[in-house]
DNA sequence: GTCTATATGGAGATAGAC
DNA sequence: GTCTATCTCCATATAGAC
């Protein structure tokens, strides 16, 4: 009996995963047909445009996903005290302590970096964009502010390589304390 | 007239900038060939255990160079303040601004990282303890030091992502920046 | 919407002449 | 030590039956 699944949204998150784990050159269809379950026929029925295709969904996917949960969020101005917890918080749980890699990040070293390029820029931009407004409204002058964004951001980037690679997600823990630390100083 | 090379260390450097440039499941023997001017036999007679071989060999060789010009002087002693300038400096010119990859930072994002398992832990553990190291030297204390060696080495990898994805070689340079300064302001 | 079978190209690797 | 020719395998993608 074969299966049949509603919509292609249903397969993005098992994409996500092969995506992530082998990057975009490194992921194969054999692989990917093995963690979706899905035939060939049925990938390039939901994405005629084949395996960039499948990567554009799950680019698309996990933009969605951080401007939910942690863009917009940074920015409605509530209390940015809390925005900018909440955005850690986020963070070490989507990136399980470091040891699951940022698939934007991971696109960004590749060669292939140039067929998603616009996709890669704007997730980091909004994201040093909406963390810069935060620290604004948290008294941070607007050079400081930006300098700080893209620190953190670099940091937390940083922080996955170094915990893949020491196999050691204190590593991450530590980078994230010490980000919440000089994120909430006030400046000399 | 056949091409003919004095020994297999002339061409490790047009194979790294491949392995950077492509990563190492995206790097592929013609790209080879093309990049170092040689035939699969005469690359197969340097690196007989074939691409592994070639990359096992790059690997050891920017292991070589981070130890000369980067780990050993932080941790020589003489004076940790200018090791420590010494650094962040030598990481600009090296990583070219945050345009050049840290072709050890890349092959830890990707699947085949357990292959070069030994090797990417070394580099990275080296870096954190050679600076953390001079860090005490300056003052800082032991779990204070570490903290921030940590912290400074995920930061210039981050700092390669986030200059790459924006095309924009300041976010670099503001992250150098900023860890400079908190690298030598003294602790609460 | 899902499947199997197949087309075509390039991958890594090897053999053996020079 | 370098080359060309060739091997085998698996990559992405397509065709068409069900």
């Amino acid at each position: 009996m074969p299966k049949v699944i509603a919509e292609k949204a249903d397969v993005i998150p098992q994409l996500a995963e092969v995506f992530r784990k082998h990057g975009y050159e490194g992921a194969s269809l054999s692989q990917i047909t093995k963690a979706t379950g899905l035939g060939k026929g049925s990938l390039y029925h939901f994405f005629p445009g084949g395996k960039e295709d499948m990567a554009q969904a799950v680019l698309k996917h996990v933009d969605d996903w951080f401007q939910t949960h942690v863009f917009t969020p940074l920015t409605s101005g509530e209390n940015p005290r809390d925005a900018l917890d909440h955005m850690f918080t986020q963070c070490v749980t989507y990136f399980n302590s470091g040891q699951r890699v940022c698939l934007v990040g991971a696109f960004a070293l590749e060669e292939t970096r140039d067929r998603f390029a616009a996709e890669i820029q704007n997730y980091f931009s909004e994201w040093v964009r909406s963390l810069q407004a935060c620290l604004q409204l948290l008294g941070q002058s607007e050079p400081d502010a930006k300098t700080l964004a893209s620190h953190i951001v670099a940091s937390i980037q940083g922080a996955i390589i170094l915990t893949r690679s020491t196999d050691d997600s204190s590593h991450f823990h530590e980078v994230v304390k010490n980000c919440r630390a000089i994120a909430t100083q006030t400046p000399p």
